[in-house]
This record gives C-alpha cells, sequence and structure tokens, in this order.
DNA sequence: CTCTGGCACTCCGGCCCCGCGAGTGCTAAG
DNA sequence: CTTAGCACTCGCGGGGCCGGAGTGCCAGAG
C-alpha cells in the first residue's frame, strides 16, 4: 500500500493540515500554498505544498470550493486537527482569569447559576451555549409536600438534595380536606426520604396498601404524579444564551441554514441528542459537522461535557458553533467551566 | 390650512393608504400606482392615484425607497392603517378552531401550558412570541415551607395560588436543627397565609419579634429571602418561543440587525419593558418600528396583550416581527390568544 | 526518489456598460 | 378635479472584460 493512501499521514502533511486549520479558522477564506509558506515556516516551496495538498485533498481531508481556490478543512479534516491536538491546551489567561472570577461568587440559587454559566460559557467562546439542569430523576429527595389549590387541584412539591423543585399539579377528588392533604404530605415523607425521584412513583405505589383508608388514594394520585412526566426526559430544564451568535458574521453562509439551527436549539429533544455523549463517553466530546446525529446540526459542530461531583455526572453543557471554529480555546473554555461548576456544586454539598 | 397637510387624510388617500399597506404586506414589494388601480378597483386612473400618493408622502405615511420606484408604508403608515382597522377583526375560521383546540384540552402544569401558548401563537402568526407567567409578587402565598439542603443550606419555598413555586435558598447558621425549620415552617404559614408574595417580607419581619427566641432569626433569614429577588422584577419567568422566525425570508434585509433583534430577545429587560404598555394600556397594544422604546427593536413591531381573569391583568404576552407584517390577523390572534388564555386560568380558579 | 522553479490554465470576483422596464412627475387638455 | 401622454430617472440583470490568486503538471536539479 503506497504511503499516498495510508491513514495515517505523514509528518509533513499532518503539519500542513494543522497549517490549514488554523489559518482557515482564523481567516475564513480558502488556504493557499503560498501563505502556508510564508506563515508557517515550512521550509520547503509551494509546489511541494502542492503536491501534499493534493495528498490531503485525496484523503478527504481537505477541498477546493472551486478549481483554483485554495483549500478548506472538511469534516474530517477538522476531526483530524482535534484528535491530534496537544491535550493539556490551555485558556488565555484572561478568560482563565474571568472563569475564575466567575465561579468566586457564592451562588446559592440554582437555577439561576445555570443560567449564568450558559452566559458565561457563551460570552467566552462567542457561541451559543446550552448548560442542562442536573438530571431530576436521579436526585434524591429531600422532602414532598402536598398543598391544596383552587379549582380542586392540589401540588405536589419535591425538593431534592440538588437544590431543585419538582413540582406536578394533580386533581383531587372533592372529598378530600385540607387535614388529609397535610397528613398525606407527613406520610410520603416518612416513606420518600432519600429515595431517588425516578423510585418515588414506585415507592409510593407500594406503601399505598400501608397507609389508612383515607390516604390512599392520595398516594396513588402522587404515584401518578410522579411518573408521568418522568417518562419524558426531555422535561429537563435547560439554559441556552447566546442565540444570536449563530446569525454572526460570516460563518453560516445562507440564511436558511441559519433558521434550521435556531429552530433546531428552540427543541429541547434535539439538544438532548446533541449533548447526549457528553454523558456516556465522558470529557469534552466534540462533534463536527455531519457527526451530529441531527440533520438540522449538520453544518455547526458541538462541544459538550459532562459536570458533575466526583465520579457522577450530574448534567451537562456546551456549545453549538459554526465548524468553522478555535477548536483549542473552546474546548479548553467548555472543558475549564464544566470543571469548576462541578466543583461549584460539589461546594454546595450536592 | 391646506387639506393637503391636514392630518386627517381625505377618504380616498386612506383608501390608498390602506390598499398600499395590504398589497406591501403580501408581497414585500414597492407598490405602483398601476397595480393599485387594477387591483383595488379604485375607479381612478393611475395619475390621480400618483398625484394622491405624493400627497401621502408628503404626510409622511409612504416613501419611495429610491426614484421611481412603487411606495412602501413608513412607521406612520402602518400606525394610521392599525388605528383605522375595524374593530372585529375576525381570524380565519381554521386558525380560530387550532385556538378553540389547544385551549380545550386540560392543562394542569402552569409552566407547561405557557410554554405550549408561546409555541402556539408563534406558530399562528409565524413571528417570535413571548408570554410572560404571572407576576409572583401580586400572587397570594398559599404555603410556604423551609426545607434542609446540604450544606449548611436550607430552601424557602413559597407555592402562590396562581400555581407557581417561588424557592430560595438560604444560608442557615450551624446550630439550627432540622426540628427547629420544621417548627419554623409551621409559624410561617400561619403569618402568611394569603398574603401576597410582595408583602411577604416585611409581614414576616414585622412578626418576628412575637415568635419564639429561637426562630426570630430564621424570621428574618426568611423575610431577606422573600426581599432579595423581588426587586429585580426582570426574576419573573418568560417563554420565548419561535425565535427561528425572526430570520425567516427576506423580512429583514441585512444580517446585522436581525443578529440585534435575537440578542434583544434573550434579555428579560428588553422584553419586559416591550411588553410594558400591554399592561398600562390594555387591550392588545401595537409598537411599530420606531415606537419601540428599546433600539435594538426599532425594525420590529411588536403586538402585545395582557391576559387575567376577569378586571385583573396576570400577565402579558406577544409576538415580536418585522414591521411588514400582517397586522390585522396578527392582532387577532394575539387577542384571541390572551383571551382564551385568560378563561383558562379562571378555568383553574386563579 | 524528492524537491523545486517555471508555466499554462482555470475560475472567481469585481467592474463597467448597456438596455429594459417599472414607475414617477409634470403638463396640458377635457 | 381628473386624465392621457410623455419624458425622465433609476434599479436591476446580463454580458463581456480583466486581474489575480491558485492550481496541476512537467522537466530538471539535487
Amino acid at each position: 500500500m503506497p504511503p499516498d493512501t495510508d491513514k495515517r499521514l505523514t509528518d509533513r502533511r499532518a503539519l500542513i493540515l494543522r497549517a490549514i486549520v488554523s489559518h482557515y479558522v482564523g481567516t475564513g477564506e480558502p488556504v493557499g500554498s503560498k501563505v502556508l509558506v510564508e506563515r508557517y515556516r515550512l521550509g520547503v516551496s509551494p509546489a511541494t505544498v502542492r503536491n501534499e495538498m493534493a495528498a490531503l485533498e485525496d484523503g478527504g481531508y481537505i477541498y477546493q470550493p472551486h478549481t483554483s481556490a485554495g483549500r478548506i478543512p472538511t469534516d474530517a479534516g477538522y476531526r483530524y486537527f482535534v484528535d491530534e491536538m496537544p491535550e493539556g491546551a490551555r485558556l488565555p489567561a484572561a478568560e482563565a482569569h474571568r472563569i475564575r472570577q466567575f465561579f468566586v461568587e457564592p451562588r446559592w440559587e440554582l437555577e439561576e447559576a445555570l443560567r449564568q454559566t450558559a452566559a458565561l460559557l457563551s460570552s467566552l467562546t462567542n457561541h451559543a451555549a446550552v448548560v442542562f439542569a442536573p438530571a431530576l430523576d436521579r436526585s434524591l429527595i429531600r422532602h414532598v409536600e402536598l398543598v391544596a389549590l383552587p379549582g380542586g387541584r392540589a401540588m405536589l412539591i419535591a425538593v431534592t438534595d440538588t437544590g431543585r423543585v419538582d413540582n406536578h399539579v394533580v386533581l383531587v377528588p372533592d372529598d378530600v380536606e385540607e387535614t388529609d392533604l397535610v397528613a398525606a404530605s407527613e406520610a410520603l415523607n416518612k416513606v420518600l426520604a432519600g429515595i431517588a425521584l425516578e423510585d418515588a412513583a414506585a415507592t409510593v405505589r407500594n406503601r399505598a396498601g400501608e397507609v389508612s383508608q383515607s390516604l390512599a388514594p392520595l398516594f396513588l394520585l402522587a404515584a401518578d404524579a410522579f411518573e408521568g412526566p418522568a417518562d419524558e426526559k426531555a422535561h429537563e430544564r435547560f439554559f441556552l444564551e447566546g442565540t444570536s451568535h449563530i446569525v454572526d458574521e460570516d460563518k453560516f453562509s445562507d440564511l436558511e441554514s441559519v433558521r434550521r439551527v435556531i429552530g433546531a436549539l428552540e427543541h429541547r429533544r434535539l439538544l438532548l441528542e446533541v449533548l447526549a455523549d457528553a454523558f456516556s463517553l465522558g470529557g469534552v466530546s466534540v462533534r463536527i459537522g455531519a457527526e451530529n446525529p441531527a440533520q438540522e446540526m449538520q453544518l455547526c459542530s458541538v462541544v459538550a461535557a459532562p459536570y458533575g461531583t466526583g465520579e457522577s455526572a450530574l448534567g451537562s453543557l456546551g456549545i453549538v458553533g459554526p465548524t468553522r471554529m478555535d477548536y483549542r480555546r473552546t474546548i479548553a473554555a467548555v472543558h475549564e467551566v464544566s470543571s469548576h461548576l462541578g466543583q461549584m456544586l460539589a461546594g454546595l454539598g450536592i
């Protein structure tokens, strides 16, 4: 097998590919052989570089938008660039400092903290940023309460140890008195304290037999309430900031694709899908262009990471931007923010 | 004063202005005198129409993007069109039916219902839609609870009669036991039931003297928690759907303005400002282009309305779109959705 | 076998020019 | 007051032209 078609690139080709990616990310314009030798001290002539570029094009790492234009990285080119990137990429000091500053101030309101984290990530990277709240279903119940509402309804509230409040409205029969609700709350608390939210429905249903005649129906109602929205995991809260960056500059060529990307960002399901492998893979995961499962996202790259305390991942966060992005800085920023966020939550004892 | 400069337009000019607006909204292209006489049965010649158009241009109702092009309505032109619009504009049957269908299904989860309402409004109008949740501060407290959390924190939860749950984290001194929190919850409930959230802080502070030594500090902490986020009214929850419509088609000419509009939609403060007069004015309010207080919105129109039960407005909703929009349909849709939403909330006993 | 200088070639983008057509404003007559 | 006619303006799209950037290939040097 001749070296040209070997999947492993020669060192020089890799060097040239990296130079092409760097330069294209910076300028947004197709990169020619001449600027490469001039700006990147390759020590060879443009002609040689051209030969190598032809090989890189054969390998699918770069392409020409039209004959006699410079080269642009393909998704595979970016992929190689990202995979071969030196691990310990460090953020510029100013940005690292901003992140530290941000997490130094105490933030007690979880939801607001997560929203602000999304805003921070967006402004660090200049891309749209999204932060998913800690998954509710694995959180442990700290306290539950049934509160009567007008209109024959009651509200079932569950406070988790992550500091989130999950609430559902249930319809209660007319003959239920407020005192019954209080009694039921007390009983539910005994049963549910320390139970994971995802197990709550089953637990309550199991114990419904053991409680007094008057409380049993309320237990069943509560079980329904816990069950209902659990199956739609899409129910998770998330915080999206910096959508307007999607429109930025010239990075997305046509309006229609911008429209579709922004539309996609509004759908929890898609976003969840997109950030899904941050969970499974661990560490910072990068999806480049067509690597994205969602049709609408195939012009974007997604950089995502889980965050959590110690081993367990609580949630995930990430950014969505054009394939032409500064992966080093973006990855570093996502990494840094996710680990700081994890530490902050740990500090809250979550 | 010659009639040409009279602010009140002659009937014929008004007719022509309405025709121009209708046609321009439909086609997006400058309207000439010829198509006007052909399509709108004006019964006069193009030359006459041209004279009238010149007068309308003097009056500031229309303008030419360049010499020898048709006319386009100015903000003032749209304004006149909207003001003189027949009141009882009715939605097409299909859309009215969609709205009724939507509100027929019971929706118990308030937040989810509001989000879906925003989505409905967006898809009815093809514009970005926003729904503000009922203002918390005027809601009456139904139940409060102090729940211990890890990390020396506790969560103060307030359930209002609108079915919303307001929660704040407070830091508690080390020496506070869980039983103190339970006792404090009970005492707070006695004091706060039926009190408006905006009065909660003052009420708790006043009564702090009357409770036992051990509970007083907790009362003060609770008062702080109620007070804190109250001053930032911007804390209100809102639901934004259909942002991608902003990018739609050709309505906004340059990308930079699209960017700014989308950016503006992310800021609660701006949105609140924009929907503010829906509250003060009552009924459907329309802000056209430069009538908007916010710089970023001066290329948009905002159609907003309060919603509520009976007399009192609970919240507001509206849409943001290009000045070139179908005001009749949009206004009708906003009106219809807001009144149905109000009825739905009334049905919940709010 | 690899590298390099040279060269012919391609193609995009900007430019000018031109002609078409839509739409106007004016004028003079009904 | 209305209208027909007319000359005028201007944006837009198409065609042709040119310059420049960048390429691929080839032949010769190392």
